[in-house]
RNA sequence: CGGGGUAUAGCGCAGCCUGGUAGCGCAACUGCUUUGGGAGCAGUGGGUCGGGAGUUCGAAUCUCUCUACCCCGACCA
């Protein structure tokens, strides 16, 4: 590509509205253009990249046996009643109507078309099992679009899915899969985990995302020292502690604490530890409410409650009258003494001793408060998130916390979606049987913005060889005057076109600084600079984008020197 | 959804308080100079000042209203 030839259209100047780096630099490169919010156009330069992506992510998909399709976006009502996602699944889904007054949405995902497709098609066991895919638009209408193509509300995605007769089998189309997911994200050169992972609304039972790990991930992982343990802090398990409880040192006492609310401001006003402090959180419970109770310097895991069958669904705190009705005080003072509802505590609680709560009565708390002696629970469970420190749950190291941006997610789904759409195949006793599904998505255009968090400098992106843009820049100083310069800088260009590497030659006519600022905002891994200074020496400059350092190399040894690198 | 903010040339912004028909930087275009790290000089083009209504002789500026976009919020217990 000759840059004159292509629509390059780079900025100096950072976007107000552009929060994160992957934003910014897709912004400022031209890649995206915004529409709406949520909405943007790929340029050309910016659709080359999401291309490399899909290649790669096609062939690794082709690979493991799965059938490419194409599915329509927009979906009739009627097969999202039948599983009731049009109501459950809410405001994300996008309604329409078309002209006959029918009810459609723009397809946030394609469950219900390919259980229909599935049911209408598959007939017989021998069909079986089997997996189709697709990669295309789809919409969701978050609650907040934010960090351009990182949530977006239309955006790229490869989803597949998969039909079975038997849990054995979806398992191992599963592992397959999960495998294809590894492959890919290492042909992109990503930094990424597999985690354990809650399988959330989708429902169905063994759930993994794929993480690219970076510091401006949405999600926090929690990952093992001593294994291969990683998994969404959402889904970690906190073991119960080992060690016992402390005996009871201190009396109960009331003590007054004005109007110090949070647990900050009261460990603070007492001068004690967070950790010596526990914190009732009132919720709506199945049967009346429920007040789970986690240690002062811990984080409720929302998940976590929300599977307590005596939680109701979904997570919900009480309102501040609800509040006041069960502990008689206001939010800020409740406390596990006396509290009427059932009461669940988090495993670390178990062994606290001489803590302090609220006292059930404005402004008021307890100290030395200890079970058994001075209050009691209904039962024990695994409430908090998991941070470091924390033993991993396989026994083995400790936990650590990274963050995370999620670009895959792969589900065992079961049955859910053939039992409600009434997806059956005849079995090899000729009986009628309900298929089981698995299901694995990727963000494709989400990997775009999360390769470039995870592959950046000061000057611009670095991308990974595989999905850069170009692989190879041509910088040639000056050439509209020396017509030497003009000579060496095409016949490398013909030369490595020919022998098929993306190349883009700077044909402008721009000054050097301009070049080469444009040259690495872009992240073009390989630059070739041709000027008179090294050609006087029958030589030309190579700089890696990553390293940043010029090295002299013979003319003649040049496309051989790209080539090794390419093949590395 | 609740709270806050913004909307003026392609981008980033000033002007608004105190009403008089719009300006700066970057980008774009032309010419000359410059030519190995985002150049200099001279010039040019480009704006229904988000939409609508109102007040006024006169509105980017004041009032009302609508819309779009951005940020924060679901851990006070």
């Amino acid at each position: 590509m000759r840059t004159t030839q292509f629509h390059l259209q780079t900025r100096k100047e950072t976007p107000a509205d552009a929060e994160v780096i992957s934003h910014q630099l897709m912004i400022r490169t031209g890649m995206l253009s915004r529409l709406g919010s949520g909405l943007y156009n790929w340029t050309p330069l910016g659709l080359k990249v999401l291309r490399n992506i899909e290649k790669i992510v096609r062939e690794e998909m082709d690979k493991a046996g799965c059938l490419e399709m194409i599915m329509p976006t927009i979906q009739p009502a009627g097969l999202w009643e039948e599983t009731g996602r049009w109501d459950k699944y809410g405001d994300l889904l996008l309604k329409i109507k078309d002209r006959a007054g029918r009810d459609f949405c723009f397809g946030p995902t394609h469950e219900e078309v390919i259980t229909d497709f599935a049911r209408k098609e598959i007939k017989s066991y021998k069909q079986l099992p089997i997996t189709f895919y697709q990669i295309q638009t789809k919409f969701r209408d978050e609650i907040r679009p934010r960090f351009g193509v990182m949530r977006a509300r239309e955006f790229l995605m490869k989803d597949a899915y998969s039909f079975h007769l038997s849990t054995d089998c979806l398992k191992e189309t599963y592992a397959k899969i999960h495998q294809a997911y590894c492959n890919i994200f290492e042909r992109i050169g990503l930094t990424y985990r597999p985690v354990e992972a809650d399988s959330g609304e989708i429902g169905g039972t063994g759930s993994h995302e794929f993480h690219v790990l970076a510091e401006s991930g949405e999600d926090a992982i929690a990952y093992s020292t001593g294994s291969d343990y990683a998994a969404n802090v959402e889904k970690c398990e906190v073991l119960a502690p080992t060690k016992p409880r402390p005996e009871a040192t201190q009396e109960l006492e009331i003590v007054d604490t004005h109007h110090k609310k949070s647990i900050t401001e009261v460990a603070d006003f007492l001068s004690i530890s967070p950790k010596k402090l526990i914190k009732t959180l009132l919720v709506e419970g199945v049967d009346g409410p429920v007040a789970l109770v986690l240690r002062g310097d811990h984080e409720l895991n929302e998940i976590k409650a929300n599977n307590l069958p005596e939680v109701a669904a979904p997570f919900t705190l009480l309102e501040d009258d609800a509040i006041k009705k069960v502990a008689l005080c206001d939010a800020g003072s409740i406390g596990v003494k006396d509290l009427n509802c059932t009461i669940i505590v988090d495993r670390a609680v178990t062994i606290m001793s001489d803590f302090v709560t609220g006292a059930n009565e404005n402004d008021k708390h307890l100290t030395g408060v200890n079970w058994e002696r001075d209050a009691s629970y209904g039962q024990v469970a695994d409430l908090r998130n998991a941070k470091a420190g924390d033993p991993s749950p396989d026994g083995k190291g400790k936990i650590k916390i990274a963050r995370g941006i999620e670009v895959g997610h792969i589900f065992q789904l079961g049955d859910t979606y053939t039992q409600s759409m009434n997806a059956v195949v005849l079995n090899e006793q000729g009986k009628s049987q309900h298929m089981t599904m698995g299901c694995y998505g990727i963000g494709v255009s989400r990997v775009v913005a999360a390769a470039i968090e995870q592959n950046h400098d000061e000057k611009g992106i670095v991308w990974p060889q595989q999905i850069a843009p170009f692989t190879v820049a041509i910088l040639p100083m000056n050439m509209k005057k020396s017509e030497r310069v003009k000579q060496a800088a095409n016949d490398l260009y013909n030369e490595l076109k020919a022998l098929g590497v993306d190349v883009i030659i700077d044909d402008r006519k721009i000054r050097p600084g301009v070049m080469f600022a444009d040259a690495e905002l872009l992240g073009i891994p390989h630059h070739i600079t041709i000027g008179d200074r090294s050609l006087d020496e029958g030589e030309v400059e190579y700089k890696s984008r990553k390293e940043m350092e010029n090295v002299r190399i013979k003319q003649s040894d040049i496309v051989g020197h790209i080539q090794s690198l390419l093949e590395a």
